[in-house]
DNA sequence: ATGAAAGCGCTAACAA
DNA sequence: TTGTTAGCGCTTTCAT
């Protein structure tokens, strides 16, 4: 095909080629405009617009000269001009604020909503935050200025009062995940404890009475939810002393599995572990796949190979939650202007061989 | 916290839940602009302008007053308007055509990317293809028109010549994955036959023969790559007819999981299957795993529970390929005007227990 | 240190 | 059927 050079000194590059026809940089020798278009078909600006717009009332020649013109020049309409004097103050964007995008749940979520979306013309406009709440603020802000249509929020921060004064401005809000604090907004949430009330009760059934849980950073709402609950169950169960067997802010999957090696450590150790998500999940499979007589487990969130490596899961659909979105968004976007609405999606055990590990002699 | 009830004839929603307070709809009764922010400190427009974008020449106190109207008004700058006075032609937003967002492989190139630019402030269109052309033409098209400043495609067109005349323009193009035809543009791209002939050469050695091959849909050059290297280097060790166990166009999991049952009722079934990508290694999974004596597995792209489940890869990065192509993209950005570049990334074997399965009694 | 006017590329309203 | 004018919200001259 090309003829390729190993790379020298390039940061983490393979192989580097080099083509041989020139490509140009970004010097903007002046796209051509309507003007350009109108005076190249010697007709007015205006009727240049109605013919590339099909909008009736041009002679079927001009139209064609018209046409013709624009190929020729490679025109292509202007979004952002025809946004500013269409309506001013809106566009075709739909912003959405995730934690990492590289995660299934954020990536299938964001692929839901975008399928949905697309059929109407608007397009997804997906930012990491990292969970980090100053970018969520400045990500926000700049989506904001770029007068995205609507905003889908997996947030971070413990309020969102600041936002009032846009969603009076009449900017739908939708919030995914975690539910709005401080502002009536709609949002797609999870039955978090729900979820988590099944895996406990699951675990107890088979005779658990010494449970680890790994959970995610402790200032998130869901994690909050999905820990309390199996808590309570628990308590209610009979184990007053459920805390000593938790361990938070296990974020990502190296501090999960250092979560679960200090679990297993202790004596007595627990027989069973709840992950509250899929990579504390994923850590915790890294470290008890190898272990001869591991104890039993139950993460939140389904994994892309739940079903093949026999992991009990609490799990629910993500596309499915992208759907819901693009649902309440866009009946908002037609003028549903009513109370706002919450959609709770139910979550589901799948009990798999993970869990039918017995407590053993502990 | 809320009251709720059960949802009753909605879709799928699971719970509905009615707020308190009201929320607006899209009614956009005029959003402040720098007029009525002037208007309300008392200043000209522009000082207004100058006062909020801190551009020096400004009385302290005449900042105040308009940074504290600004305030009150809930002024928020309009990026398109801005945008449209500036350059008048490009924006801030970076567009991104793949197949299938959903997939983790093109989640895990676009979240690198997206860190990449985010710093640039720069922001990241995602949009579905479903590897359709048509919907490729429609939202290439879509993207352009916003304006976006520069275009990451995962393109499946057989051409890409229709591009030329955009390319010229001035408008960066990075092909990835996928390289572009009849069109001298960047491209950030995966060793695919040396990955290819790795996995065959690493079943050759293990003494397979019979080798079946399950690929994805044969108009996709990735795919092409991957089965004529492959089948290049079983005739290469004697294999003439390694074309008896090929089965193409397996493009979701389901028709994975049906090609392999295929291959496995044949006989003589293969020892071995080559799997093309992570889609079609996972339908293979589903197969395999609960046969008693499957045959040997590799797959092409890292799976996200690979190592624990034991299968055998051909990977690769996806992440970085996401900031290779941020690096060629944003050099573009900055001026250089160079030849296209290629970049070709390399992929790497890594043997584990399903390839570690010998050819039998075969 | 502040203001007036022009215009980015387009379309709506109103002529012609 | 076509053209003229104005203006979306902002920033850039060029005054003052």
């Amino acid at each position: 095909m090309i003829a390729c050079l190993p790379a020298s000194g390039r940061r983490r590059a393979g192989i580097l080629c080099a083509m041989t026809e020139d490509a140009p940089g970004p010097h903007r020798p002046g796209r051509p405009g309507l003007v350009e278009v109108a005076a190249r078909a010697g007709v007015s600006i205006k009727t240049a617009s109605r013919a590339l717009n099909g909008e009736g009332y041009v002679a079927h020649e001009t139209r064609q000269r018209v046409q013709q013109a624009a190929d020729e020049l490679g025109y292509r309409a202007n979004g952002m001009a025809r946004e500013l004097r269409l309506g001013g103050n809106t566009s075709t964007l739909i912003g959405m604020l995730g934690g990492d995008l590289g995660n299934p749940f954020y990536s299938k979520l964001a692929s839901g909503l975008e399928r949905e979306v697309r059929f109407r013309g608007l397009q997804l406009v997906t930012v990491n935050t990292d969970e980090d709440t100053r970018s969520e603020q400045r990500l926000t802000d700049a989506l904001l200025e770029r007068r995205v249509r609507a905003l889908v929020v997996a947030s971070t921060l413990p309020s969102h009062e600041h936002l009032a004064a846009e969603h009076r401005h009449g900017i739908p809000f939708v919030f995914v995940d975690r539910p709005p604090v401080g502002l009536s907004a709609d949002a797609v949430l999870l039955d978090n404890r729900g979820g988590a009330h099944q895996a406990a009760a699951h675990l107890l059934e088979l005779g658990h009475t010494r449970i680890g849980i790994v959970g995610d950073l402790s200032r998130l709402s869901t994690n909050q939810e999905r820990v309390t609950s199996f808590g309570a169950t628990l308590r209610a169960a009979g184990i007053a002393d459920w805390r000593e067997h938790l361990i938070e802010d296990a974020h990502d999957v190296d501090t999960a599995q250092r979560a679960v090696l200090d679990l297993l450590r202790r004596d007595p150790a627990p027989t069973a572990i709840f992950t509250t998500n899929n990579r504390i999940t994923t850590g915790a499979l890294r470290v008890l796949h190898r272990l001869p007589a591991p104890p039993a487990l139950i993460g939140f969130d389904e994994l892309d190979m739940g079903d093949i490596l026999g992991v009990t899961v609490v799990t629910h659909d993500p596309e499915n939650m992208g759907r819901q979105t693009a649902r309440l968004l866009l009946e908002r976007l037609d003028g549903y202007a009513g109370t706002a609405r919450w959609v709770i999606l139910p979550t589901r055990l799948i009990p798999r061989a993970s869990s039918r590990r017995p407590p053993g002699t502990g």
